[in-house]
RNA sequence: GGGCUUGUAGCUCAGCGGUAGAGCAGCGGCCUUUUAAGCCGUUGGUCGAGGGUUCGAAUCCCUCCGGGCCCA
């Protein structure tokens, strides 16, 4: 047991002086600010009165006089305060000062003998007591010393985070842009925002597993929704003829580089629209968003480190650029896979010849070490989506889009004509992850109601994701839908993509986190 | 779920079988244009948790709990 005042007893003293002093930061409630620091430093006027707060993140004490850095989250300018200059109280105040209060200054501008832009305090008062020391390094030409790096913390902290890392903070604001942006093109585009139900009785509209819960006021399990789509579908059918929503599903999976339990999904449905209309809306709407957001069609990317071996080419060849003002590449899925493995249509007909083509062993992409076992493959379209998994998305880099999903993976997709085991559903493609799924919605209740059967089937074989039945679905489209174009995107890893982002967390200002024992709630 | 890896001071890290360390932060002193301020002095740790091996464990072994990367 030390005898030593912790870092916050030591705070909680400092507060109390100030207060014994006379001032009490929290009492506090307004400190009407001139600038910004930005503004501040970008139109800056020697000799001009102004009024600013920010955090101290900052603090140089000499003797008679200091200097500290004061930031409002976006920039941080400096700050000079000589005790001949400010009232007794506020000079014993500077002095009780500490990094991360929140203080409010008032004075003129004025330039350092080294140059830098600052205040030259008159007024000066703290607003907040940080009672506890925050994780800021120090700074220096830009470089950030000793700060904040455990990813942990700054996970399960994200407000550290926030105030410490220019970058997370960058990404997580520009993530926060891209969906605001998202939301500018649909709304510009004669599309109808709307929000549909989460908890559902059935999650359907996708294949996964869904989370439960207990809907006390009528003792039923209730699910929350993996989907958006089986809604925004009867809304079409409702006559409204362009729908989106933007809105939380939640998969209840383990948590990957990809996957979070909780995610943003984006789906829009367009009346009278085919797969090429969702193509042409991917296109342009990640083309708006990077204008939007980014200021060019043109993005950098820099790629994960370990992507490429040697460490001094690394730099380099880390570094590519998307254009998404380009129309995005178009390929047939089955023929990208004869391009890839060799198998032909033919090898893919039905399960067992492609099991024999596949001489029925563990299949292994030397490059990525990602793997099939064909034994574990129930059904001819699982096969077809493994293969085009492991040989064909690592080759999809630039904006790809891929043509012809095998039927029994796509229950809510138009059987193509040309090929009744095929639907007209694609996915599009970008640095070789999926961020985006969409088809010519099934308008023919006849047949919905056949796929969907089929997946009854795949359930009692034992297949917990497998589409259950919605009979007020079919209803729905019963009393008519439209020919009618639908597609889904996942903003976080669209997010991920245009940030740069490796991890999904890095995009999720409150990524889920397993507790840990100090955390858990008794 | 499997493999590899990781957890040491508020932060960033070193130590890898023989008395727990550094820088920064903190605290005290000096300093009226500093800026990774400086100078002098100084505090601070159940080495993620529990068990084992050992005369002796931060270090080796086992279990558990977090995290990261890869595979599923």
């Amino acid at each position: 047991m030390s005898t030593e005042p912790s870092i916050r007893e030591i705070r909680l003293q400092k507060l109390a002086q100030m207060r014994e002093l006379g001032h009490d930061p929290f009492s506090i409630e307004k400190w009407e600010r001139t600038d910004t620091a930005a503004g501040l430093l970008e139109g800056f006027e020697e000799g001009k009165d102004v009024s600013f707060a920010g955090r101290v993140v900052s603090y140089r004490l000499m003797g008679k006089a200091g200097f500290a850095h004061l930031s409002d989250g976006d920039a941080r300018i400096q700050i000079y305060v000589r005790k001949d200059e400010v009232t007794e109280l506020e000079w014993s105040l500077y002095d009780l000062i500490d990094i991360g209060d929140h203080v409010g200054v008032k004075g003129k501008l004025f330039v350092t003998k080294t140059g830098e832009k600052s205040i030259h305090a008159t007024e000066f008062l703290p607003l907040t007591k940080a009672l506890e020391p925050l994780p800021l390094g120090k700074e220096k030409d830009g470089q950030v010393f000793s700060g904040l790096s455990d990813v942990e913390t700054r996970y399960r902290h994200r407000h550290l985070d926030l105030i410490a890392n220019r970058e997370s903070r960058t990404v997580l604001i520009n993530r926060a842009k891209v969906v605001s942006a998202v939301r500018r093109y649909f709304d510009s585009n004669g599309y109808l925002e709307v929000e549909t139900p989460l908890l559902q009785l059935e999650a359907g509209g996708a294949a996964a597993r869904p989370f439960k819960t207990h809907y006390n006021a009528y003792e039923m399990d209730v699910k929350l929704r993996i989907s958006l789509e089986l809604y925004l579908k009867r809304l079409i059918c409702g006559d409204l003829p362009a729908v989106y929503e933007i809105g939380r599903v939640f998969r209840n999976e383990g948590v990957s580089n990809r996957h979070n339990p909780e995610f943003t999904m984006l789906e829009f449905y367009e009346a009278y629209g085919n797969l090429e209309t969702m193509m042409m809306r991917v296109e342009e709407c990640f083309k708006s968003v990077a204008l939007a957001v980014f200021g060019s069609t043109v993005v950098d990317i820099t790629l994960p480190t370990g992507s490429v071996d040697d460490e001094d080419a690394a730099t380099d060849a880390n570094q590519i650029q998307l254009d998404f003002g380009k129309p995005w590449r178009r390929v047939h899925l089955l023929e990208e896979i004869e391009r890839h493995t060799g198998l032909s249509a033919e090898d893919l007909s039905t399960l067992e010849n492609a099991k024999s083509a596949l001489a029925d062993k563990l299949v292994v992409n030397p490059i990525t070490g990602k793997r099939i076992d064909p034994s574990e493959e129930r059904n001819l379209g699982g096969l077809i989506e493994k293969l085009l998994e492991v040989f064909v998305e690592p080759t999809l880099q630039e904006p790809t889009f891929v043509v012809g999903y095998p039927i029994e993976t796509s229950p809510l997709a138009k059987k193509d004509p040309a090929n009744p085991k095929m639907t007209r559903r694609f996915e599009g493609y970008v640095l070789g992850r999926e961020v985006c799924n969409a088809f010519s919605e099934i308008n023919d209740p006849i047949d919905q109601r056949e796929r969907f059967e089929q997946q009854l089937g795949e359930r009692e074989k034992g297949d917990d994701e497998a589409h259950p039945m919605d009979e007020e679905f079919i209803y729905a489209l019963e009393c008519g839908m439209p020919p009618t174009g639908g597609c889904g995107i996942g903003l976080d890893r669209m997010a991920m993509l245009l940030t740069g982002s490796h991890h999904i967390r890095e995009v999720l200002l409150f990524p889920f986190m397993r507790p840990t024992a100090e955390s858990s709630p008794e």
